[in-house]
DNA sequence: CGGTTTCAGTGAACGGTGTTTACAAGAGTT
DNA sequence: AACTCTTGTAAACACCGTTCACTGAAACCG
């Protein structure tokens, strides 16, 4: 079964290993200290034998953001697993509320992956759970009714993309959604319940809330009640 | 009047010339061209005389750091200034503007001093416009009243630690503000809107709304909004 | 099997970095 | 004039990303 030659094997095994020491070094120490030489020692070779495996430090890099993106998703995924109420406000909150947690336990990688000046995220780099939530939220039709001339026409154009983005996302897993159920107004909301998510999620891992906050998770959890009352979201 | 010695007039002038370099540095290539042989480079001189001003390159990162927030804040002050309607929603809506825009202009200062896992910026680090116009907002009295009891009480200890720093903020300027218009509910309010404000701009600075965005300006002014819409703020 | 090609890994090198150290030379002080 | 304090230098150390010529073993082929 296993094709493979002994090379090919020694190869992918190598690059796995890369990518393990790669990630440790950004957990550990930072940023700054994902080295070439640093990674090249964890595995006992030296640094230019990583050429081999990537054209430069900055590619390393791009892939170790991929993999933490792959490994946050795992993580949502899981917490929308574990979620056996079968409400979609539940799985809501389940999947944002790991999301938080996930940051706060990783800074360093929520900072490489959020909050970098590099390149836009691509839609299957963009954690794919929130998509498949969103799209899910929306199929529910539990989110009140929000009229499309309630959003600026300016906005239409990018809204409808998103939309393609979230049709696309949700019918991976088999499910459509009626055309009339994904309006534009619902679309809107969504993000700006990512806005709202995201905000808060990047303060509290930066510390940038304007005061000292001793209780965190309640306010999150407080902000997450009031994002879904926004939407209009209806409880089962 | 000048007591200054030759000494120390030349000792401020290279310290002031220190920091326009590193600025310039950031601005042009980033965090990681900030390095103190580039800046040394700059200004004549080599390396090491640095040590003479900065213990670390870190110190100097953080000092650069307080330069760009003092710098946001004349920004965002004289957005405010620049602002004649004497009305508070346009003051808010200036003020928000002009942070997005300074974001936007900035996105290496911004990612440094708003999304970096360092310390947590301090009450007068933090830029003091906020509270300035948070203080103000509430004292216009604009604001739909909010009742204390709709926040949870876990929240209460840190919301009246917020109450007080945006007590002193305006009272530097003057300004008092009465016991009873500063309630909990209001300033539970302004810390959402400070969620929704920064979420809104980091995002649109690292580029990851699960779309391309096209036409983000009437895409923020809608955020906008809708955020003095939520806290229930009154045109005059 | 023998000869050849492919390729992961090496060691040396180049120019860059933060930081420390010993030292020079000018400014300020007595 | 003699002294101290301060600001700069040059050299060195260890680290970094990256290139290049080279080795040795795995894979392939006739």
């Amino acid at each position: 079964m296993t094709e493979a030659t002994r090379r090919e094997r020694l190869r992918v095994e190598t690059e796995r290993e890369i990518r393990q020491a790669a990630r440790a070094l950004l957990v550990e120490s930072g940023r700054d200290a994902v080295t070439l030489r640093a990674i090249a020692r964890k595995l006992g070779i030296t640094a230019p034998a990583l050429y081999r495996y990537y054209d430069s430090h900055d590619a390393l890099l791009r892939q170790l953001c991929d993999d933490i993106c792959a490994d946050m998703e795992g993580v949502l995924y899981a917490a929308l697993a574990a979620d056996t109420s079968g409400q979609v406000g539940c799985q809501v909150r389940a999947v944002c509320r790991s999301f938080r947690r996930w940051a706060l336990a990783h800074p360093q990688e929520f900072a490489l992956v959020f909050a970098s000046p590099r390149d836009p995220l691509g839609a299957d780099q963009f954690g794919a759970v929130f998509l498949q939530l969103a799209g899910r939220l929306i199929a529910s039709n539990l989110v009140a009714k929000h009229a499309d001339d309630e959003v600026p026409e300016v906005l239409h154009e990018d809204l409808v993309r998103f939309q393609q983005v979230l049709m696309a996302a949700v019918s991976v897993h088999g499910v459509t959604i009626e055309e009339d159920v994904l309006n534009l107004g619902k679309i809107y909301h969504v993000v700006q319940s990512w806005v709202r998510l995201y905000g808060h999620v990047a303060l509290e891992v930066f510390g940038r809330f304007p005061f000292a906050v001793s209780n965190p998770e309640p306010m999150f959890d407080s902000m997450l009640d009031q994002m879904l009352m926004d939407i209009g979201f209806q409880d089962e």
